[in-house]
DNA sequence: AGCTGCAGCTATACCGGTTTAGCTACGGTC
DNA sequence: GACCGTAGCTAAACCGGTATAGCTGCAGCT
């Protein structure tokens, strides 16, 4: 059935050496003679050798894969691309070094820590990516407890001694208000994401920071739980009040979709009565009409720049932390002038 | 640093036993009195053990993992829900027998087969997971080769002697011909998927067979790459012929959704001018305006039903074929008589 | 009493790598 | 010629499990 594949026992044999010499010369160590090295590395190559992954991470007691947890419940999940971008430049970083990413979704964050504490002493992983960050998040106490390395994407600063990618929300909440605020908008909203998720809560910040700069005090934060429901009932209670916003920002895609789909309904025009953005750009954004005007960040690269750190640790380097890009906002046709 | 996690002979010399009698005793296997299990298992629970993945895959010669490889170029990818929703139910179902799952993301199939190489060398992953299949795949006979336990998703009908789960997308195709032969229309075009891939084969027969069963003569398909782009110029280029067609039936949501904005852009009514039919439903149907029907389908539970199948080929048991739930057709605002 | 059978356990080999102690041969030094 | 150092290799231990041959003691049968 299964084809039996060759070890270095094979490869020693038939070069004449022992395994330990083989190992030497497989993975370029110095005790072996560069003739034999050649040799060993031809009989290799001839019988189309390659290391059994198991083995490798019994003996050297180091998993060649990490790990990644997503604490969402799964119908949310697939809505949003931003995971799956970022996944996606997870892997191409990755790959190039032959590191395996196991993914896992769960519902809670106790199933998260569960997770962890199977991944590490089964020793399946040899590094995780922390995603959405808590305030007083229970996870970065634990993996340094358990001595795991990890990275944490999206939290700026240290948490701990852990390594963390982040680009800075402030920075890009600044420039949707600067836009808006440009435009003329005086009384402005936000449908937030998850309260109690450290980025969500830094936008926050930002958000009515960035607004009474330009003056506005009208600057009203309303809390979901980034679902299409949520942000279509956010934005139907905001345009019904007594004295609605010219404007509303949405902490993401999907929201800021539903909100649109709800001007429509309730007669409202974008840009004229009402004008829409979209924290992160998808083609969902584009595909509407009226096209929403996007914060766009390359969530692909940033995926790149989380592995390229965790594999930095796992390679017994410092704890980095990189900053990424700011984010850039694309003006489209669902903001303009307030009539 | 790290915590030195216990072994079994750390629970041997704890229970006063041998190394093999714990091994028995935790897998539940005869050759330990009951009394003596009951202890070594106090012991286990007492130390916290858990077994080393590396080792157990190691001597018995198996992964504990299975893998899943996406073909496609990563920015299409996160646009669709399908593939979250399949793998938040891969991920339920696997992980309630500890098995992993390990992602892999590439840009064609070439380097699709070489990542199963290399799994199957490296005795990575136990089985894998095939989608997309194509008309006469490379991957089959690849994976009856290499001996690798598999099943395929979306597949009817036996594949080699690979394990199958899959939908009847003839019958689904039928119900939406049926739908709209019955509001009156009789000119309806389908904005296909990929051609060469299977279902997209199979859903196109289905179309053309449905579609003259009901004495529809004007059934045209236009074949895409899935993206909003061309599912855009193709609704574009259909909507301005001669004889625009009454009807439209997209291969995705994201498609559809795309069409719909077209259909606004030339000033056509949804559904009065145009009726609108997504395959596959998602937040992104229910969020525009109006409302798309679509072909809905559990996906969750679908990828639930593929991880069963893989476990039941990796524990030794025959190769099973599911047919999976017939996905129903959601009417909602998109379609009408036409006018 | 002697034999068989079996439950219950131990000892040990094994999976496929890595790591290390130690051996050998060779060259250089005084 | 004795001594030392080292490049280049081998043998063996080790990682943490699983699988298996074999040992022991007790019950049952004749």
């Amino acid at each position: 059935m299964s084809v039996k594949r060759p070890t270095i026992r094979d490869i020693a044999l038939r070069a004449g050496v022992s395994k330990g010499a083989v190992s030497l010369a497989l993975n370029g160590r110095p005790g072996v003679s560069e003739t034999t090295r050649s040799r060993i590395l031809a009989v290799a190559e001839e019988l189309a050798w390659r290391p059994n992954s198991a083995a490798r991470a019994l003996s050297a007691a180091r998993a060649d894969s990490v790990g990644l947890v997503l604490a969402r419940p799964a119908r949310t999940l697939g809505v949003e691309s931003f995971f799956f971008q970022l996944i996606s430049g997870l892997q191409a970083e990755l790959s190039t070094r032959s590191v395996a990413l196991m993914l896992q979704v769960v519902e809670d964050q106790d199933a998260e820590i569960e997770v962890y504490r199977r991944w590490c002493s089964e020793q399946r992983v040899g590094g995780v990516f922390l995603v959405d960050l808590r305030v007083d998040d229970r996870r970065v106490a634990l993996v340094e407890e358990l001595g795991l390395p990890a990275v944490v994407i999206g939290g700026p600063g240290h948490h701990g001694g852990l390594a963390s990618v982040w680009a800075d929300d402030a920075k890009a909440m600044v420039s949707i208000i600067e836009h808006l605020g440009s435009l003329g908008h005086r009384r402005i909203a936000r449908v937030a994401g998850l309260p109690g998720l450290l980025h969500t809560e830094r936008r926050t910040t930002a958000f009515h920071e960035a607004a009474s700069a330009w003056g506005i005090t009208a600057a009203e934060c309303v809390a979901t739980d980034y679902t299409d429901e949520q942000g279509a009932s956010a934005t139907r209670e905001l345009l019904s009040g007594p004295t609605p916003p010219t404007a509303i920002v949405y902490d993401n895609d999907v929201m800021a979709v539903a909100g649109a789909g709800v001007a429509a309904e309730l007669g409202v025009a974008v840009p004229g009565g009402v004008s829409l953005v979209a924290w992160d750009d998808s083609p969902l954004c584009r595909l509407i009409h009226p096209p929403l005007t996007a914060l766009a960040r390359d969530t692909f690269a940033f995926g790149g720049r989380a592995a390229t750190a965790l594999l930095t640790v796992l390679d017994g380097g410092a704890p980095v932390d990189v900053e990424d890009q700011v984010p850039v906002l694309v003006p489209r046709g669902s903001t303009g002038p307030p009539r």
